[in-house]
DNA sequence: CTAGATACTTACCACTCGGTAAGCCGTCAA
DNA sequence: TTGACGGCTTACCGAGTGGTAAGTATCTAG
């Protein structure tokens, strides 16, 4: 009795797959059995488990949504000042690029599709995130009177500076050559640190 | 003889909808056919034009590129204090999203597709772009002995933090519904503008 | 009047897509 | 031994893809 439950195998080696083809080509441009053929199997084998291809993409979105408030939790759970919740928050963010930006990239995505057509489930899990950013930027000292649009546009700002930056690593580096990258590799974090305390330290209460 | 050149009208007829179409769908969900169709044409009326629909793509992507490029020109041309025109550049970028928001969604789209495979005409175009704003912030004060890398690094930030909420507004405006995701829409500027001005202000040689 | 080019059309091709139907095979319970 | 079930297969379907081939209508230059 090695394994407990061989389905379930299956099934998160289906899910897994299925991340990075859905992060690489985009809903349209994945094929289940382009997916499927990734563990030897056919297409089939994934309808079997998943139902459709829809399904199988909801229940990717769900694990990403998941994986992300797990972080918010880790945040919280490992400083107890505010400030320092964020502010670690938006590093373990800015890191997670790096084990796994399939997640950044598929959210993007998801932005990108979504926005003229009707809304998947993926938008509802986003907003407990965003939500939980909102309730974080506002126990920090000076912010607590911010409206939640204000509160939602600065943090909104840090995380599209994270973002936009993870999924376009790859682009940029292939722009300006190794060497090149390496000293934007080496400079943006720091940066990055400066920018979140700078935005963190000018509410908008007291703006000039 | 009211129409100058004929063919030139639906050539251009044809970038336009494919810019949208593109922009809405991706390279693989938009097909030559209902591009086409857009016109009332078929598809091989594309064909005759563009010869594939890869090369409509690249026409597509260089239109847009030279737009940008107008864009740095008109900033640079409209200010002569170089902090004043890089926040008229960002400024720009930012009320454009209103205008053409199927440029910044098409960019989006490029970083995203062009992760895994080797990248498109497109990514030269934003190159000269990237250096034309690395150049515009070296020019600042406190500014002039930053490293190339430095540079990218904080102006990709303030990039990502407009393109990143371009492509989020319809999301944005579902999740929290028309009245919530007014007062983010007024409180967004303000703080753009505010970090902009700290972003600047802190230049790396002299961070804490 | 004719030759050629331009702007399109219909007809067709090979291929891929997601999904259905039906069956095969091993395990496990009655 | 039998029957049901889960996991998977092959075979197949209709729809849609980008692209080719060949033709038609219109206009213009020689």
């Amino acid at each position: 009795m090695a394994k407990a439950s061989p389905s379930s195998d299956t099934r998160t080696a289906f899910l897994e797959a299925a991340t990075t083809q859905f992060s690489d080509r985009g809903f349209y441009g994945a094929s289940i059995a382009s997916i499927a053929s990734d563990l030897g199997l056919t297409k089939q084998a994934l309808i079997h488990h998943f139902g459709s291809k829809e399904q199988l993409y909801g229940e990717v979105l769900q694990r990403i949504a998941d994986q992300l408030g797990a972080v918010v939790v880790e945040a919280v759970s490992e400083e107890s000042d505010p400030t320092r919740q964020l502010e670690r928050l938006l590093g373990l963010l800015f890191d997670s690029r790096r084990v796994q930006p399939e997640q950044t990239v598929l959210i993007t995505r998801e932005l990108l599709d979504n926005r003229p057509r009707a809304q998947k489930a993926g938008t509802w899990y986003l907003k407990s995130f965003l939500n939980a950013l909102i309730a974080l930027i506002k126990r920090v000292p000076g912010w607590e009177s911010a409206s939640d649009g204000q509160a939602l546009a600065a943090v909104y700002q840090l995380l599209g500076a994270i973002n936009y930056y993870a999924i376009s690593e790859p682009t940029l580096t292939r722009m300006f050559g190794k060497p090149a990258y390496r000293t934007l590799e080496e400079a943006f974090p720091r940066q990055l640190r400066a920018l979140i305390t700078a935005c963190l330290e000018n509410p908008p209460t007291k703006q000039r």
